[in-house]
DNA sequence: TTTTATTGATTGACGAGTCAATCAAACGCT
DNA sequence: AGCGTTTGATTGACTCGTCAATCAATAAAA
């Protein structure tokens, strides 16, 4: 086994069992024993890679937003109006990866953890600036004020996806229609 | 000093002490000696008065729920008008008292807990039922889908709660206006 | 003297991070 | 091809610290 050219192969390892672990448990009370356990390897090798705990965290969270990007920009691509652009956006965030549970789990404790560790808000803005612009860009030729309705999009789109992940009941599907149901009325009303 | 009686007494020091320590780490990574040498009182004193470590944050938690609730109450006291009272409810979630770093600390502990804790589950829900149940009875009289829009605000509430309280720059009182903005808008539109 | 309040000291467990040692591939040299 | 040598991969065992929870003992009311 020991070859060359490990290290792609650990690191990935170890990203995508800290996703898993992080879902199973519900929260960051993980250890980076049961993780290293998850990816196949010794602790110790976890820390050879990443250095340390926070680290393996950090990289699990930037791999779940960078995945997330990459969805909504594919959707993006497919859309040729800008309304289309609009609702590509608000269907990639109620796709059905940002509900798996190890998802929400990370979602929720970026939000938690953002409070306390400056890596960890910088993630978190990029990705509220991110939501915000695309969908300045697509609402700017059809709504009056593009960047009001972005604003309140991005923070509608945010609170019902926290209410349809922590509430079995509610379902991804009606949180996605209840966005796209406001949007219209967003930008049919002018004022 | 060791009179009758004390029990109360320490219990509430214990949870404002939990809540300062809670805003002070910005997290949940709070030890049970801190919460206890902030209330003045030793560790073991801690634990005979409240079990183990959950139950004090579950305390903790409840009361800063109970807080808001009066909040919101008090201001529905005082509104007469239908539309008054959703406004009521909207600028109660955004007052001051809510974004006081302990309250935002505990807010988002609160989130990220209920994937793991039960009990903080059943707290988190009992927040979002009053609220939409306050919505929709305001609402009922003045729009013409009571519960989708009451659901809709709920939302928009928690969502732009989120970004004003992670964004040191977007500001509260913005955050009121875009939702009661957004509150118009919704019940001037029908369809 | 019973009950309540209170704590210092201790226990037991757990977990992050380190380190020295091992193993095997790749590399360089002849 | 054969043979040291370097280098990356890998781990078991260990250290050190922390922390929740317990307990036996003390003090002061009732």
């Amino acid at each position: 086994m020991p070859k060359v050219g490990m290290e792609p192969i650990r690191r990935s390892a170890l990203v995508q069992a800290t996703i898993a672990e992080i879902g199973a448990a519900g929260n960051l009370e993980v250890t980076v024993g049961q993780i290293a356990k998850r990816a196949g390897m010794s602790t110790a090798l976890a820390h050879h890679y990443f250095g340390g705990k926070d680290q393996i965290f950090l990289a699990a969270m930037r791999h779940i937003l960078r995945e997330f990007g990459t969805e909504v920009l594919q959707a993006l691509g497919q859309a040729t109006t800008p309304f289309a652009r609009a609702c590509a956006i608000v269907q990639s965030s109620f796709a059905p990866s940002c509900f798996a549970p190890a998802t929400i789990s990370a979602w929720m404790t970026l939000y938690a953890q953002s409070q306390s560790s400056v890596e960890t808000k910088r993630l978190l803005k990029l990705y509220q600036r991110r939501l915000h612009s695309n969908l300045t860009h697509a609402l700017r030729p059809i709504s009056k004020h593009p960047e009001r309705d972005a604003h309140t999009l991005a923070a509608l789109i945010d609170g019902l996806y926290l209410r349809a992940a922590l509430s079995s009941a509610c379902d991804p599907k009606d949180a996605c229609d209840a966005a796209l149901q406001t949007l219209q009325t967003l930008i049919e009303s002018d004022q």
